[in-house]
Order: C-alpha cells, then structure tokens, then sequence
RNA sequence: UGCCUGGUAGCUCAGCGGUAGAGCAGGUGACUGUUAAUCACUUGGUCGCAGGUUCGAUCCCUGCCCAGGCAGCCA
C-alpha cells in the first residue's frame, strides 16, 4: 500500500508492508548498503530510505542519482541513529525513472534566479514546492474565511469590455488578424468585426461586477486571475496574478478595514498552524526574522492612521526622504516602509486618502477633500490590501465619474446600482501573491508563483 | 521606462593587461548507521555577444543581449 511521507514520517507505530514513491534527493553509501532520501512533495522533509545490497532491484542503486524517481517497498521502523525518528528499511527497490548527472537541482542551495530558469523543475526543490504548499493551503484557508462569515464566493468575467476600469492598463482580447484588421472608413480598426462586436480586455479587477452583486447576494468575494498590462519591473509586480475581492453592502470604511485586518490574520494563523515545517525553513534559510513577525501579526492590532497623520509622522520623522513627503502626493515606498519598518514595525492601515490620487468610485468624505479609501501595508512587502467605501450617492458618483472624463453611458449599469435601492457598501483587493511573500518572506512574486508571467516572460 | 550592479566550469564564486582557479556536482578508489557524509585522485571553460584600444584583452573603452536591485504604476 502506497503511503505519503507526510504520513510516513507522522506514524505513531511501526508499519509493515508500505510502499513509498518520490524523488531522490540524495543517497548515501556505506558498506553493503545505501541510505537513499526520498521526498514525494507531500511536505518538506524526507523519507531516510534503508536499502540493503542484497535486496531486489538494489543494483540499480548506481545509477540512483538525485533526481531519480523511485518506488520502495518496506518496513517503517524507529531510526537507530539522529537525524529522523523513522526510516524505511526497503525490502524491494524500483528506480521508476533515471536522472542523469545533467540534472540541474543539486543537494546544494540554489540562487533563486538560477531556479527561475528551470521553472519546470524547480518545484522540486524545498524553497519552491513550500511556497506551493503554502499557496495551495492559504488558498483554501481564504474560503474558509470567507464561508464562516456567510459571503458568497462569485465568479466575476476574466473578459471585460470596460476599457477603463481604473486599474491600469489593460491586456487586448481579439480573434482579429493583427496584421490585416479590417478597417472602419475613416481607417482606425472595425472592433464592432471583432469576435464580441466591440473592444474587450482581460479583466483588472472584478469590483465594479461584484458590487453588483453584492448588491444581491449582501456579502461576496472574488478569488481568481486578474492581468494587468504595466511594464512594471519590480519584485513585486506581475502581470498575471490572484486577487481576492470581497465587496460588503451595508458596510464602511472601518467595517472594510475590520475586514481586511481579519483576513491577512485568519490568513498568517492558518499558515502558522498548518505549515509550521515551511515557515521554519523560510526562516532559517530565506527570512531569519519571518516568524516572529508573523507572529507578531497574528496577535497585535494593525496600527490604524489616517493619510493626513501618516504625512504628519513622516514630516516629523526629520528623515531626508528622496521624495518630498507633501499633503496631496502619493506615498512613495520609501515612505511606507519607513511607516511599517521603522516607526510602526508591523502593519499599518492608512486611510482617507486626498480624493485627487484615486479613482472615481470612492466614497467622498466630508472635508471634500479625501475619499474614504484604505491600504494595508506590511513590513518588506509594501501595500497588500488597496479598498475603498464606494461612493453610493448618485449625484456625487456622477460628478466624480464627469470629473475623471468617463462615459456616463458605458457606466449606467454601475450607476443604476445607485438609482436602485442604493446601500453604502466597501471592498478592498487583497494581492494573494503579495501575501504569499509576506508570510514565506519571498523577496519575489517570481518565487511564490509556480509560473510568473512578467513584462517579456510568459 | 529611468538609475545602479552584475554576466568566468552543470551550480556558487574567486581572480587578473601576459594565455584559467576553488568548493560543490559528475567519474574512479578508499572508508563509514550515514545526515549538504568523509578522504584521495580525476573529467570539465570560445571568461555573455559584437566591435575598439593594445605587441597582447576574461581584465580597459563603446554598443547590444540577459539577469538582479531600486524607482514609478499598483495588488
């Protein structure tokens, strides 16, 4: 019966009769007979394989270099030596499949850029399948936040046909032959021949859809791909990502903020409780100071301030900052990080920001002059959470949207949101990846991501 | 896109205006309930590409390509 390592190395008995099937990371030879470490990507450690000489299948051991998949038969029994409580005393030995010496992961570490050439393969390697493993256990660790406070999961259109949805630039969608488009008469491209009979794009944020359903449903979230177009050459920009969306009616700011706050919280507490093995490697070997921040965050409330305070502590920071810190301008990443590095060390919210640097469906706040928007930051990683209160009074709405050039027309299904039974209601977008980061303290969405699709690699 | 740094063996790196080095990986042998095993020997390179300066360039200069960092845009 074929058992994972995970299970294996979990056993509380002896277990006769297992069959354990992986990938070899190392073997070790001593007289008359081998020890071989298997991993089977089911957690991060290994499986101390004891192969006797004399066993079936064992003269293939030559050729058992790391990376060979193999298959064992055996007996899980207590470890005689340190290292590891059980190992496998193989009674039968298969090599499924050869590796070769060309096989580039070695015992030894790896930069991370040298494993972003062989993408293909570097899942193999602890620092990559753990952020996997990490990912794949937040991912399910957001529907249960999610699913326990009564929102329902929606699915909003990756094809949108907005060509501003305020986010960035977008990626084209067309079955139109880019060589030869057909032609409108005053010679610009005929999109209405185009495959959806207009212009459409790959979505940038499913927001504006999910409002509407929120206006339904009460509480939804959004959890899928999002693409934008930036040429953004940074650590922490792709330009295919996960993004999760909740949009809350009957709801403001500060519940908005509430929320956010919980969920990077449910978030890093699932990744404590549930991969204790993975934080502890990124920590020793990617992040030495990871775990005491995340447990820092997962206990201590975000430091809550206004934008207008934020400017205040850093002008009185004394600190020579490249770019001037001025009411009015954006916060620069200088700025931020020396809010949640240095002055807050931790998390921090800033809100109400000036209504001039963010799009037209925040709430306006009284002063007139700030919106009722919201960014999380965290230390080393930057903004993870960007939400807002949507501005739910149809006249202001309309104003902010002639203010900022757009087409009343293409908006009016967003804007009969308004016109019927409107609700003050707040969401936010919350970067799975930039999550990622935070808590394996990947310095790169590349390396919490099993395919970064980046400006000029896909 | 701008600024900065880098590109030398499969990997990680050192080196230097005078003809190429180490550790690891691979191979051979020894030894050993080993733990990134150890020890000895050993294979392995157009020094990113193209020009230029020079008696001579991996080294200095220019351009290009690629990578990384920072910045902007944001999540």
């Amino acid at each position: 019966m074929r058992i994972k390592v995970r299970d294996a190395l979990a056993a509380e008995s002896p277990l006769g009769g297992i069959t354990v099937s992986g990938w070899v990371r190392t073997r070790r030879d001593a007289k008359g007979f081998s020890f071989v470490e298997i991993n089977d990507g089911s957690c991060l450690r290994n499986l101390q394989a004891v192969v006797d000489h004399a066993v079936p299948g064992a003269e293939a051991l030559g050729t058992v270099l790391t990376g060979a998949s193999v298959s064992v038969d055996g007996e899980l029994v207590p470890s005689p030596a340190k290292g590891q409580r059980w190992e496998l005393r193989v009674s039968a030995f298969r090599l499924v499949g050869e590796a070769d010496a060309t096989f580039p992961l070695q015992k030894k570490g790896h930069t991370a850029e040298f494993l972003r050439t062989i993408p293909h393969l570097r899942a193999r390697t602890n620092r990559i399948a753990s952020s996997l493993r990490l990912r794949s256990r937040l991912a399910m660790a957001v529907h249960e936040f999610f699913q326990a406070r009564g929102f329902a999961y929606v699915h909003t259109p990756v094809i949108t046909v907005s060509d501003c949805e305020g986010a960035g630039e977008l990626f084209r969608v067309t079955t139109l032959d880019p060589a030869a488009p057909p032609k409108s008469p005053d010679g610009s491209v005929d999109w209405a021949a185009d495959f959806f009979a207009r212009q459409a794009f790959l979505t940038v944020s499913g927001q504006l859809e999910a409002e509407t359903l929120a206006c339904a449903l009460g509480d939804v979230y959004t959890f899928g791909p999002t693409f934008r177009a930036e040429n953004s050459q940074t650590s922490r920009h792709a330009s295919e990502f996960w993004m999760i969306e909740p949009e809350m009616a009957f709801c403001d700011l500060a519940g908005d903020m509430d929320c956010a706050e919980s969920l990077v919280k449910h978030l890093v507490r699932a990744a404590l409780e549930c991969c204790p093995e993975e934080l502890e490697f990124f920590n020793a070997y990617v992040d030495k100071g990871l775990l005491e921040r995340l447990r820092l965050v997962a206990d201590r409330p975000f430091t809550r301030i206004t934008y207008g305070e934020a400017v205040d502590l850093l002008l009185a920071s004394g600190r020579p900052f490249e770019h001037p810190v001025k009411w009015g301008e954006n916060l620069q990443s200088e700025h931020e990080r020396w809010l949640t590095e240095e002055r807050f060390g931790g998390p921090v919210t800033v809100c109400d920001y000036p209504a001039a640097a963010k799009p037209f469906y925040m709430r306006q706040n009284d002063d007139d002059r700030t919106v009722a928007a919201m960014d999380v930051l965290v230390p080393g990683v930057g903004e993870i959470v960007g939400g807002s209160q949507r501005e739910e009074r149809p006249e202001r709405l309309e104003a902010a949207m002639r203010a900022h050039g757009l087409d009343l027309e293409a908006y009016r299904w967003y804007l009969d949101l308004r016109r019927y039974g409107t609700v003050p209601h707040a969401g936010f977008g919350l970067g799975f990846e930039r999550l990622l980061m935070f808590v394996t303290g990947e310095g790169n969405i590349r390396d919490v991501t099993a395919y970064p699709r980046t400006p000029g690699h896909a």
